[in-house]
RNA sequence: GCCCGAGUAGUGUAGCCUGGUAACAUAUAGGACUGUGGAUCCUCUGUCCCGGGUUCAAAUCCCGGCUCGGGCCCCA
């Protein structure tokens, strides 16, 4: 295979885009709608490089992760990866400098992430996470703040259609156990649970020899959204306490919390092991195959990096997503506006424009001038494509006068303006 | 990694089946217009994803690759 003269090395590379200003108006607006959000639920932001060790994520997600991952040797032999993911550096970070600072502590961040995956609509090879962790706490009501937070992030950014599903795995591992699975067998088990293939999971409980009544059972703790019918089969004390403090976070969530629409779901499974108790999940109905927007719970990642043990629970939520799910459900971003255009009409004009373009910038308005001497037409034109709210209009009538023309560009009234008072008029 | 569909000026498309001058709209720049915008007209700029094959001749047919979209796998 030789590529040597293929002339697509210069492309933008598979999974990865280049975004115009257009897009970045609409990403810099969700983003700090978000990060307000996370601001006024007492989360802090902190950042952290776009690349770790290689040992960091394959600790966290095993051997098999490494198919995923970008991943380098740097020239001092050091084996490095690109992030897939943002929680395992924020836990290397508050294991090494944040341990003792008070808790609860509340971290958010944004960050470009990276994974060789087969890019599809709302999944990329580099994409973008917004998302949180709260370490120090496993209180019902943090858990109970912590989901409204994950969901008002995402009202507040504008979509419309949320499903909100929360579960337990700490109860579905107790139920395993109830039961007698092997490791194995419920191995072989969580991927059917997850994809909701129940026919196959009574099927290969069958195989396991669990009896008719228990299998038929699970299946139907697996498939309800009410949390009685969980109650009903479960025997040990540790689920009892979880599921009694699930109870506690719903009822918080309810009538504490304002967020009436959420469903329980106990076949939401992770795949991985270091997560336990709560779990959750929001899924924009909208998208297609690439629809969840948001995964969360709580896990214990601190001791596997070597920190001393505390309640840590967080969530990401894939900020890309979030944006193609706005714009399938046709949200109206607002366009962004240019206070004043300014328009010098002479060459010897020039000098004086520049000082009254200079003089509003430092007032805090945005402003743009005409840079190309086009004619008077032409640069109303040009101010009307970007938006201007007001175009100031300088030629030697005017200046004769010691005057602008101001120009609302909405009305087309025109008034004749000294220049010391301009910074009054356009208000 | 697998299956299916698609790639033509900056953007949106026609042309492909049936091989023969690359086209239309829009956008950009200039002009009509030496002081008034979303209008009209004119001019300039700019394109067949890449590579190979078949052919007198390839945007068109064939093969390979790349990229995007839909679905699967995966999803920390």
């Amino acid at each position: 295979m030789i590529y040597l003269y293929n002339q697509n090395v210069f492309n933008l590379p598979r999974g990865t885009r280049d975004f115009t200003s257009k897009e970045m108006q609409k990403r810099r607006y969700i983003e700090e709608i978000m990060r307000s959000t996370f601001i006024s639920f007492g989360y802090h932001e902190i950042q952290t490089p776009t690349f770790e060790t290689l040992e960091l994520f394959k600790a966290k997600s095993g051997q098999e992760i490494i198919e995923e991952l970008y991943f380098f040797k740097d020239k001092g032999d050091r084996d490095l990866a690109l992030r897939p993911e943002l929680t395992a550096p924020v836990i290397r970070f508050y294991v090494e400098r944040l341990q003792m600072e008070p808790k609860p502590l509340k971290l958010f961040y944004f960050g470009n992430c990276y994974r060789y995956d087969r890019p599809q609509k709302g999944r990329y090879r580099e994409f973008s996470q917004a998302g949180c962790e709260i370490i120090g706490t496993d209180s019902p009501e943090a858990y109970a703040e912590l989901i409204t937070l994950a969901y008002k992030i995402l009202k507040n950014s504008g979509v419309e259609n949320l499903k909100l599903n929360i579960g337990n795995l700490t109860i579905l591992s107790s139920i395993f156990n109830q039961l007698k699975l092997t490791k194995e067998q419920q191995k072989y088990l969580i991927p059917l649970i997850d994809k909701s293939m129940f026919e196959d999971v009574f099927d290969a409980l069958k195989d396991f020899d669990i009896v008719n009544k228990d299998a038929k059972d699970l299946i139907e703790l697996l498939k309800t959204t009410d949390i009685k019918i969980v109650n009903k089969f479960i025997k040990n004390n540790l689920a009892k306490k979880e599921l009694e403090k699930l109870e506690k976070i719903l009822t918080l969530l309810e009538k504490a919390f304002g967020i009436k629409h959420f469903q329980i779901q106990m076949n939401i499974v992770r795949g991985l092991d270091y997560y336990k108790g709560l779990v959750f999940e929001i899924e924009a109905p909208i998208l297609g195959a690439e629809k969840q927007l948001c995964g969360g719970g709580a896990y214990d990642l601190i001791s596997l990096f070597g920190g001393k043990d505390s309640s840590t629970a967080g969530f990401a939520i894939g900020f890309d997503r979030t944006i193609v799910a706005l714009e399938s459900e046709n949200f109206k971003f607002p366009i962004t506006k240019m206070d004043v255009y300014v328009i010098p009409l002479a060459e010897d004009i020039i000098e004086k424009a520049i000082n009254i373009v200079q003089t509003l910038r430092d007032q805090g308005f945005t402003v743009d001038l005409d840079l190309l001497r086009r004619g008077l037409g032409k640069s109303l034109k040009y101010a009307s494509s970007i938006n201007a709210k007001k175009a100031i209009i300088i030629g030697p009538k005017e200046i004769e006068k010691d005057s602008v023309t101001i120009r609302d560009m909405e009305t087309g009234e025109q008034k004749l303006i000294k220049i010391k008072s301009i910074i009054n008029s356009i208000q």
